[in-house]
DNA sequence: ACCTGAACACCGTTCAAGT
DNA sequence: ACCTGAACACCGTTCAAGT
């Protein structure tokens, strides 16, 4: 005779979410997360491959919450300048609430970072304000030099190396406007090339 | 009577580093690198005080071994312009050379994180060129900005994150370029603002 | 069909016993 | 003074036995 399930592949990895943002990945042990749920370890593997394939499960549960976020508020902006701004707010607010999820997914390992196809949708908006500002040539290259700011920032920003003192959202405020403004400046150049070449 | 020495804390820490870079963080255990110097892993507890000190010894080492790299080319260059590109390249090739630890440095734990000192140490010539090209108010949040770029461009390349192809060489170039270009023009901003000002 | 205890291999770490 | 085997607690994982 069945016996009725005692729990769900959801709930184990909402449970190993949970335990990793409180506590850190070390602490996701599959005892853990099997006492979370109300179960025993081995009870696991009925829904789940391994921890590592758990881990996985949370980091791309994860990813698809953050591109959903970021789609979100992109769809409803105004101008590209204030589009990009929004984003870099986004993922950064994202960060600050799930600190750990959020360097599992950008400095983990290969196995828990963004497959390319999620990635790609997550990274549309930005792609798209960098082609409305420097147009489809470089709009690539721009984007990566927004991407890699904005993540290099936030990393550095959660693991504390902002030592030197200072006002940290002053500093992030900063960088966008100065990304932004050496975009638009790069815009202004290529309309005026465009209009001399007469093309 | 005294036995003489098997092994050394830098022949420990040298194996550890490599092990690491060969096979990954989760490779180094105490086993695997005892082996390597020809002992028992609980020997090497008379000079190692865990294997996460281990782990902090081998991210210390490197660290200074990249501050010394960085001051040593930051110190033979020319203008601001070309020493901030050079700085960069110098991050860069590095975190080729030493992927793994690299990530272990900048995207690990707090432990293995470099303490402040020798941070302060390596960015100082960051710093020293901002302050050149945007004065001292802004000099703090415009090394951020460059520091957080570079380290969030060679993360995400070493993360292979950046999967839609293009040549990622050229964004590097592009993105230094657009920000020395865009930090110029603050500087420019600033002497055109003190010479109005009169100050 | 799901759950469990027992078992296995492998960790990090400790310690008494060897030289 | 350094090194070692044995032992302990704790992992992830497997599997036969329960319901």
């Amino acid at each position: 005779m069945p016996t009725p399930d005692r729990t769900s592949l959801d709930e184990i990895v909402a449970a190993a979410r949970d335990i990793l943002e409180r506590e850190g990945l070390a602490a996701v042990t599959m005892q853990a997360v099997a006492k979370r749920v109300g179960v025993r370890a081995p009870s696991l593997y009925k829904r789940v491959d391994s921890r590592n394939a758990l881990i996985e499960l949370v980091a791309k549960t994860a990813v698809i919450e953050l591109g959903d976020r970021i789609d979100a508020t992109a769809r409803v902006s105004a101008d590209p300048h204030t589009e990009l701004r929004q984003v870099a707010r986004d993922l950064r607010a994202f960060a600050h609430e799930n600190p750990r999820v959020y360097q599992l997914i950008f400095a983990g390992s290969d196995a828990t970072r963004p497959d390319p196809q999620v990635l790609a949708r997550a990274s549309a908006p930005v792609l798209r304000v960098t082609d409305d500002l420097v147009g489809s040539e470089n709009a690539l290259e721009a984007a990566r030099t927004i991407t890699a700011w904005a993540h290099g920032f936030i990393g550095m920003e959660l693991a504390g190396a902002f030592k030197l003192g200072g006002d940290i959202d002053n500093a992030f405020e900063f960088g966008i406007e100065l990304l932004a403004d050496a975009l638009s400046a790069r815009s202004s150049e290529r309309r005026a090339d465009r209009a001399s070449n007469g093309s």
